[in-house]
DNA sequence: TAAGTATTTAGATATTTGTCTAAATATATA
DNA sequence: TATATATTTAGACAAATATCTAAATACTTA
């Protein structure tokens, strides 16, 4: 969870994580996205792959990246545990 | 939501949330549960306060800290855009 | 094989962060 | 009023972080 949490207190990476909904990208178009030059953006991917956010697959030249939503659940599980609403309901997380 | 997620990337801080879901609890009661001195406790309940994951009410020479569960319902929205089973879930922000 | 494109690694640097001790402030009580 | 208790503020410092440029690696294509 350290390396979740770490991962997200940066606007760039969750800024990235936005742009991993719309489908898969690669590396080159995710950094075209921002200003930042392509070493710093390569290392933000690194840290949100250290946190399992997402995962990235090598297709020739280009590698890909995509959402992991499994840490995300993870995530949301430890968010719900603050609110009582979400505690209440028996459909969710509810031991 | 910068300061939201500052403030969660600590175990310390992180930690304190989870004792106040118990009730509320003074500053020093807080400080008991760790090793670090009371003004580092201080300092990271100021970072809590400061991304109102909680609050702070002076009674005599105590003062007072409660979990704010507003901030907590925003952040559970953000990360539920990642969750595409919540998503689906005409209940949960369908918009 | 040589040149071009995509991406990461390495190393440097300025800024931010978590921690501490000492001191200040505020309240309670003898 | 003087002393004790609760908490925060101030200032210092080591460690972590975000960024950059230059170089390295990997793949593609002429």
């Amino acid at each position: 969870m350290n390396t979740v949490f770490k991962a997200l207190n940066d606007k760039t990476r969750r800024d990235i994580l936005e742009l991993l909904k719309d489908g898969d990208k690669t590396a080159g178009d995710i950094a075209d996205h921002f200003q930042f030059s392509k070493p710093t953006i390569s290392h933000h991917l690194d840290l949100l792959r250290q946190a399992e956010l997402l995962t990235s697959e090598k297709k020739g030249q280009f590698v890909y990246y995509s959402l992991n939503t499994t840490v995300v659940d993870e995530l949301l599980k430890w968010v719900m545990q603050f609110t009582p609403s979400f505690n209440q309901s028996p459909a969710y997380e509810n031991k």
